[in-house]
Formats: structure tokens, C-alpha cells, sequence
DNA sequence: GTATGTACCTGTTTGC
DNA sequence: TGCAAACAGGTACATA
């Protein structure tokens, strides 16, 4: 699924391929995916309409595309969006929700919004064009050259919650995902349950450290692929395969130590860690085993 | 304010 | 073979 180096992949595509375009037309084919859109798909569309889009922006895994109306485009991928730069010719993809046609860009080639499972979705955001306001409350991503390291340590620190749940926390910091989540915990052999507040200060900066390492590499893989798909985020880069050393390697042996890596629920989800490299806090509750065998890797979609 | 749990969503896999 | 349940997880929202 699209994590943060994806998302920039797609920022950057949509700013070489889409903008200085005109929307001459919009299709939503399903209505979920424009949900968060005040107007619902009709004020959607209506909205877009004749607009230009003036630029491609991004905060953690949020797109905005401002445009001349000082509304801003703004798109999420959830789990399993894509946006795709298509000729108009392209059949429609199985899971096309929703259709932007463009005029002078790319010899009239279409935007197309594909959502699978639809978690993600596509709104206009009055006035958003600077910022939207319904993303003032995320937080920078850590390759941000504003990030505030000193400030970051200080929040995780302040909290009780466990060190995964504040990574995973987009108001603390955004464009980390369950993956990156559990690669970086991996390096810095910190357990995720270990509550922030009890975490050094060192402890925490390494993590951080270890964040935009994963992130880094991940952004330097992601971006092979995208002249030949345009704008491609289908979650099956090689990444996934060849560089994860903690996600989805449930009873592998830990490339440093050689430990079998476990998989335990956590928020309703799974984390991958190795017992010995990241021993378990002694005042967390005890580690669920997860509820069911694990299929290898992330799901195949 | 923080901490924690859950709904949303669908294709694939697993278990019976 | 066929059906039902489990599973993936980012985000918003509800509740304590």
C-alpha cells in the first residue's frame, strides 16, 4: 500500500505530467471516494469544472492540487488508490472511480482516481489552495526540512502510549505507515510497545533517524518505476520484497541476530519484531499471538 | 487534553 | 465445490 515514498512519487508525477492543465471534464463513478466533499459528487464536479490545476503539493500522504479558483484539489490514497495518467484510449481500470479529463497536458490524456477498497478519496477543499484546512492538524513529514526533530523527541517523551501508536499518530507525525512503522522500530531495537515516556532521548532521536533512513531508501527504489507506469502506486514495487527486515518476515530468522521474528496483534493490526533484538517492556501486557497464520507479506492487491 | 477501541471497505486466502 | 470468516491497514470518530 502507498506509504509516504510513494505518495511523493505520485506528487512529483502529477507536477511533471498534470499541472498547468485545464479540467474540461469529471466523472465519478462511485460516490465513496468523493464522500469528504462537502458538495457530494455534484459540488465535486462542479467545482473542478474549468479549473486549472496550478501545482502539486503534498503533507505526509495528503495531495493537494491547488487550482485557479483558490480551491484546492486534495486526494488520499488510502490502502489501495492510485492516481494514473491515462490516454483517453486506456480502458477503464476495474476499480476507476473517478475521471478528470484534461485539456493541455499530455496531449488530453485523463487523471484517473483508482480506489480499490476505497479508504482513500479525492475532495475540493474551499479556499485550500495554500493549505488545506483539513490538513492543518497533520503533522510534517520527517523528510520536511521544517520537521522539528527537538520537538518530535519531546512529544514522543511526553506521551505514555506505546512508541508504534505515536509513530502511527499523524498529528505527532505523518507519512509513517504499519511497514516503515515496524522496519525502523527493527533498526533501533526498540519494541513498539514500549511507552514513549520512558524512552531516552537518544533512544527516540535514533528512531527518528532510523524513520527517514527507511523512508530515504524506499523514495529512492519507488521512484524507478514511475516513467513507465506515469503515475503508479500499486504497492508491488520491489521494495517490499528485497528490503524488509522485520514486515511480513513472521518466523524468518532476523537478518542481525538471527532470532525467529514474531508477528503479535496491535491497534487492530499486526507488528513484526524479533525477540531478542527488541525485547518486550516488562510492564506491557502481555503479546498476543496474532489470530490467525499469516499469509507472507502484505496482501497481494 | 490523552488514551484506547472500532468502523469503514473489498479481493484474496483459509477453514470447514 | 461452496460458503463464511479472517485478514490486510490509514484515517476519522466515539468513548472513557
Amino acid at each position: 500500500m502507498p506509504e509516504l515514498p510513494e505518495v511523493e512519487v505520485v506528487r512529483a508525477g502529477l507536477e511533471r505530467h498534470v499541472v498547468g492543465a485545464r479540467v474540461v471534464d469529471v466523472e465519478v463513478l462511485h460516490p465513496r471516494p468523493v464522500r469528504r466533499d462537502p458538495g457530494g459528487p455534484d459540488g465535486f464536479v462542479a467545482a473542478l469544472r474549468g479549473r486549472t490545476l496550478l501545482g502539486a503539493r503534498r503533507r505526509g500522504k495528503y495531495l493537494w492540487l491547488p487550482l485557479d479558483s483558490g480551491d484546492a484539489l486534495t486526494a488520499h490514497l488510502g490502502m489501495s488508490g492510485q492516481m494514473l495518467v491515462q490516454p483517453p484510449s486506456a480502458p477503464d481500470e476495474r476499480h476507476l472511480r473517478v475521471r478528470l479529463r484534461l485539456e493541455g497536458a499530455d496531449e488530453g490524456r485523463e487523471l484517473r482516481f483508482v480506489d480499490q477498497r476505497m479508504f482513500g478519496g479525492l475532495a475540493v477543499s474551499l479556499g485550500g489552495a495554500e493549505l488545506p484546512p483539513e490538513m492543518a492538524h497533520v503533522a510534517r513529514d520527517p523528510l520536511d526540512p521544517a520537521f522539528d526533530d527537538a520537538a518530535f523527541v519531546a512529544a514522543v517523551r511526553r506521551r505514555a502510549s506505546a512508541v508504534k501508536r505515536i509513530l502511527l499518530d499523524q498529528k505527532v507525525v505523518s507519512g509513517v505507515g504499519n511497514i516503515y512503522a515496524d522496519e525502523a522500530l527493527w533498526r533501533t531495537r526498540l519494541h513498539g510497545e514500549r511507552p514513549g515516556e520512558r524512552l531516552r532521548p537518544v533512544e527516540v532521536r535514533t528512531l527518528l533517524t532510523n524513520v527517514r533512513a527507511v523512508m530515504t531508501e524506499a523514495l529512492a527504489q519507488g521512484g524507478t518505476s514511475f516513467d513507465a507506469l506515469y503515475v503508479n502506486v500499486n504497492g508491488e514495487s520491489g521494495y517490499f520484497d528485497r528490503s524488509l527486515d522485520a514486515y511480513g518476515q513472521e518466523g524468518r530468522p532476523c537478518r542481525r541476530c538471527g532470532a525467529a521474528i514474531r508477528r503479535t496483534a496491535f491497534m487492530n493490526r499486526s507488528s513484526f519484531w524479533c525477540p531478542r533484538c527488541q525485547p518486550a517492556p516488562r510492564t506491557a501486557r502481555p503479546s498476543r499471538p496474532a489470530a490467525a497464520p499469516k499469509r507472507p507479506g502484505p496482501a497481494s492487491d
